[in-house]
RNA sequence: UCCGCAGUAGCUCAGUGGUAGAGCAAUCGGCUGUUAACCGAUCGGUCGCAAGUUCGAAUCUUGCCUGCGGAGCCA
């Protein structure tokens, strides 16, 4: 009977034939232990000489790592393996013989994994990590979906950039300018006029010059936008999205946050609600903490972020910023005009702003105003500022970085392995 | 774009002016419970590229290329 490595649990006695890849070997002169894999999960099979042969004995001895084979066996309990099973081998079919596989049992640096990150991702690490990214976008269609949220996918090329912060990707569209979008959030607000609560999850794309471990030039958000929500409804459905998340993995993820020591008692405690502080409080706390390299009406820096969120177990949302220094669809304030219903959630243990949303202008007057100030083409925005002239509601929406979420919650350092292929500053390769 | 660090065997690194090294991988042999298995042997080099200093350069100088870490910007 063929089955997976996940089902092997429930084929204990049986003989069984998994179709399988060798991660790696370890031999004596009697025995073998094959490292088998075969994506859904890891097995150890154990071939004894006495057992299966001369034949076969040398045979399994000889298999180079990588090589694919159907391997058959007696599934048999022991908890010796940390997978609980073992395949007791009685035969061998080779599929394919692997050559020199270049990424060995050793240690290997960034560059060389990353040139190989098409052999890089069947190791055991990344194969958690992807399994855990797969967790977070299954549990968001979940959260999404059972709240009547319908999903809505923007364009990816776009004919007008959006805002002038970002760098943009540009392209051409037959005889126009286009660009890879960088937020599908203007596109998401007139589907929340059309469809009340919906979301999106797909590619973006930032064409800046950034190096570090929270940077990809490609990267996956997922955006939703409701309408006749107010910043304080947005923020309930922030806190309560992010938490089911993490939930979800911590219960479906417990053998792959295992494999990648993440300390999941830091996790266990990703519970609404989060804390709040307004960004007046944020600048008085670091003027306290001694950093004085920032004002009012300046932007937090990553090491600000890191100070503030380190005060906290939970992640911590980051209110009320001036509007100044936030773009110009953003719904100030009503009791004070220099600053917007906005809020920036910020994760723990460094990883940084993981969401960034607000509350939207809906006042028609108001919106064409920040327009002309922000000096953008009024042609490009003139179906966006048109969906506050047919019956404008109050909505509010966010948008989560879904690989700075996959980085926190599995606990690697950087976003590059939390991505199947990740488009960094000079690398397109593979 | 700016600041800092690095580039030596397939991989990870040591070698800081005088014959190019180790571990791992690969190959061969040994070992009945291994967990990056272990033990012995063999194989393995344009020392990133270019120029310069020197009797002599992996080592010192200059330029360039590539990568890493961070900043800015952002999710």
């Amino acid at each position: 009977m063929k089955i997976t490595i996940t089902e092997a649990g429930q084929h204990v006695g049986e003989e069984v034939t998994i179709g399988a890849w060798l991660a790696n070997k370890r031999s004596s002169g009697k025995i073998a232990f094959l490292q088998l894999r075969d994506g859904t999960g890891f097995i150890q099979g154990v071939v004894v000489k006495s057992e299966v042969g001369e034949e076969v004995f040398q045979q399994a001895k000889s298999i180079t790592q990588e090589s694919s084979l159907y391997i058959t066996g007696t599934v048999q309990e022991d908890n010796r393996s940390p997978f609980g099973y073992e395949l007791s081998v009685s035969s061998i079919d080779i599929i394919a013989e692997a050559e020199d596989y270049p990424i060995t049992p050793k240690e290997h640096g960034t560059e060389f994994l990353m040139d190989h990150r098409h052999l890089w991702l069947r190791s055991r690490r990344q194969h958690a990590v992807m399994k855990v990214r797969n967790e977070i976008i299954r549990a968001t269609y979940e959260f999404f979906n059972d709240r009547g949220f319908v999903k809505v996918d923007p364009p990816i090329l776009t004919g007008s950039a959006p805002e002038g912060t970002s760098e943009l990707f540009h392209t051409r569209y037959f005889d126009e300018d286009a660009y890879l979008s960088q937020s599908g959030q203007l596109y998401m607000e007139a589907a929340a006029m059309a469809l009340g609560k919906v979301f999106s999850f797909g590619p973006t794309f930032r064409a800046e010059k950034s190096k570090t471990r929270r940077h990809l030039i490609e990267f996956w958000m997922i955006e939703p936008e409701m309408a006749f929500y107010n910043f304080e409804d947005n923020l309930k459905v922030q806190e309560e999205y992010v938490s089911h998340v993490v939930q979800s993995v911590l219960a479906n993820c417990r053998l792959e946050l295992g494999r990648l020591d993440r300390d999941t008692s830091k996790l266990e405690q990703i519970k609404t609600p989060f804390p709040r502080i307004t960004y007046d409080e944020a600048i008085e706390f670091l003027h306290k903490q001694g950093f004085d390299d920032i004002k009012w009406g300046d932007d937090f820096g990553a090491p600000h972020e890191t100070a503030i969120a380190e005060n906290y177990d939970k992640p911590v949302f980051i209110t009320h910023y001036p509007t100044a220094i936030k773009p110009f669809y953003m719904q100030p304030d009503p009791n004070r005009e220099e600053v917007v219903l906005c809020a920036d959630l910020i994760a723990p243990e460094g990883y940084g702003e993981i969401i960034g949303g607000s509350e939207r202008i809906h006042d028609r007057q108001l919106l064409e105003e920040r327009i002309k100030e922000h000096k953008l083409d009024e042609e490009a925005y003139k179906w966006y500022a048109e969906l506050r002239k047919y019956g404008s509601v109050p909505h509010s929406g966010f948008g989560l970085g879904l690989e700075r979420t996959v980085a926190w919650i599995s606990g690697v350092e950087h976003v590059r392995e939390t991505i199947p292929f990740p488009r960094l500053l000079n690398r397109l390769y593979p």
